[in-house]
DNA sequence: AGTGATACTGAGAGTCGTTCTCAACCAGTG
DNA sequence: CACTGGTTGAGAACGACTCTCAGTATCACT
């Protein structure tokens, strides 16, 4: 793991954290990259991936993988907190409700497992895509493309 | 969605389940596929992955994103469950210790989501690594290669 | 300023997991 | 038996990501 002293702050490095500080969303890489050519227009697609990944692991970033399809998304928001993830739109909201202690230091004991974090995400509907599916004019909501993220764990009470 | 009485259960679709059935682990489609060459030598990876799919959709398989690269993992046991990660073997446990209703509540009222469902996933050290990591002798563990998930949320408390 | 060592970059090729395409196949139905 | 429509297997295609490599920038010394 590269060191936090043992990093420049190249103009692209600086150009690819400044997009992630600014999206309110969850970009993809892909999506980093189409943001930051546009103040720097020669930057390359693995200058930007390897940047990402430096950043994940100097904790400056956090990646996330929102089960919708293949591509990872990243997060500026570096405290813990987990995400909402929409059927309808795709879009992923952050939820910050930690998971009690005492239930994680139970896991722990049950499993013998050494736990060192979790990552938990939620399934639904967003207000706005609620809202446009019992509308009979369904005002698409706006974000990005309809994904069909298949529920993987249905929940087993009230919701 | 395709409906549960659409579906023609082929020599080649009972393979697939028969062999995720057996799995004590939880396989890769990649992993599924060369399962199956076993007793199928002439079924293709499409035909793997296509049902698969069709398993998942119909409700007799979870599809799981551990996060490690991008190969998703299937999972026979669809009883709503989590799992826990290693990050040493890569090995994955399942953890049956539901969210508490009252906390899943809670963020559907904050959020605004109508919550359908989540997928929760721990990280750390499973009992065996643990111990070969505190060992001099790097008892190997076992099922899987090394894997590299570096952690992408650190817990705040106890553990 | 010159010199070397080292880190960083961009382009393009390569890899990997997955999906698509399409001709051939098979199981029912009329 | 011919028709119809779902299913299959091979291979091409695709998207996300990583690797390779030559060229460039930056640093530490002199």
């Amino acid at each position: 793991m590269t060191d936090l002293a043992d990093l420049r702050l190249t103009p692209q490095r600086m150009a690819v954290l400044e997009v992630l500080r600014a999206a309110a969303d969850h970009p993809t890489a892909a999506e980093v990259y189409e943001r930051v050519r546009r103040s720097s227009p020669r930057i390359g697609s693995a200058t930007v991936y390897r940047t990402l990944a430096l950043l994940v692991s100097t904790g400056r970033a956090l990646e996330l993988n929102l089960g919708d399809g293949a591509a990872a998304r990243y997060d500026a928001n570096t405290c813990r907190h987990d995400h909402a993830v929409c059927d309808g739109c795709g879009r992923a909201v952050d939820i910050d409700h930690p998971v009690p202690d005492g239930m994680v230091a139970e896991i722990a004991r049950r499993s013998g497992f050494a736990i060192t974090g979790y990552d938990l995400q939620f399934r639904g509907m967003c207000p706005d895509c609620q809202a446009s599916s019992s509308d009979p004019a369904r005002a698409a909501g706006g974000t990005g493309p309809t994904v069909n993220t298949h529920a993987k764990g249905v929940l087993h009470a009230e919701a």
